[in-house]
DNA sequence: CAATCAATGCTAACAGTGTCAACATGACTT
DNA sequence: AAGTCATGTTGACACTGTTAGCATTGATTG
């Protein structure tokens, strides 16, 4: 978390930007509840707290940008996930408990993206990245979906594998529930989707 | 939200401690996002900002102490659910409800407490206050379950439950997922605690 | 009743934060 | 080479939580 740049660090930086997206990455990886503040962040960078308002308007803009980029990374790993996974409500199941997997393995992470996306006030060239995203999330979660379902079961279901993966990983990461592999998978296939 | 007392409010306030509980509640319960900084605090109670310092070791304390009332709050309206509610799955189902219908009525209380549960650090001569109002809550929800169930199944019907309705508010607060009443106890009924 | 004392309040100050205004540097364009 | 504009810097402001030291009061004693 020292200075990024050599001793003889120009005046101007190269690409602030990403190196202030690419440290705050790194904090949210490393740490369980990073210091994302401006100053502090800047210090890291060895660079002074107001350069950062050449590249963000302010600090929400950085935070926003980091869960964004952290949303993605989500995204992708679900997607994946969808696509590895074989058929049926077994697949169906995978690509849920690899959501609760990924919240155990990045829990700032995480814990920014849901804290962020309340007041979705992005840039105004795209107004619904952080929508966008979350669409993405939902379609690779529906993905691996049985198929035999009527429209509104189908969004029942959604709502339901979502609702169910996330809170049980907002109480594994809160400390109310202990990761446990075996009960999780216990737990996430006694969903029944065709129940009344 | 003016200062609460009187014109020749006398040096001594009375209760400050309570006065201060009230005030973060009423905060709370009235405002999306409200401001539960101690100087803003004091100064709606009309009083100097480290007048708290007599009664809470620091804002974290005073956070928990809220965190903790609320948490006490929707232990109780658990407990009446679980009462008032019909037996077998539909009862069990009315619990669960009751829970994400809480949390539609007191965002930022649910949202302070479980912002809080992480770090458990409490006054010394209950160290699980918190703790305890969380066996509560899981009684609570636990209480109108299935009663042939094996142990295990039990805890993971517990859990499945609890993740349930606890993601189902959380994204519903967090603006993912309209309050709709009828799709809630649609997805809350999509469960089958016997499943494989 | 008077004196003392602990509880509870206050002001002043410190370090830290996000943010803005004004100035400095340097890379690119003409 | 000159000038311009993106990008950096310093200094200041208002705000925050917190501590130290002082003031006031209600209660407890002799």
């Amino acid at each position: 978390m020292l200075p990024v740049l050599p001793v003889n660090a120009p005046y101007h930086h190269g690409d602030l930007r990403a190196a202030a997206l690419q440290m705050g990455m790194e904090k949210l990886e490393n740490q369980e509840q990073p210091d994302l503040g401006l100053r502090a962040l800047a210090r890291d960078l060895g660079v002074s707290a107001t350069a950062l308002y050449r590249h963000f308007p302010n600090k929400d803009a950085l935070l926003d940008a980091l869960a964004l980029e952290g949303l993605s990374r989500l995204g992708h790993s679900q997607a994946e996930a969808a696509e590895a996974a074989g058929g049926g409500e077994a697949g169906f199941a995978e690509v849920g408990i690899t959501y609760v997997e990924w919240a155990v393995r990045h829990p700032a992470l995480l814990r920014l993206i849901y804290s962020r996306v309340g007041r979705v006030d992005l840039a105004i060239d795209d107004p619904s990245a952080m929508g966008e995203a979350f669409r993405q999330l939902r379609k690779g979660i529906a993905a691996k979906m049985p198929g035999d379902l009527a429209p509104e079961e189908r969004t029942a279901a959604t709502l339901h594998a979502w609702s169910l993966v996330h809170g049980l990983a907002m109480l594994i990461l809160d400390g109310q529930i202990d990761y446990d592999p075996a009960m999780i998978r216990k737990v996430v296939l006694m969903t029944d989707f065709r129940a009344p």
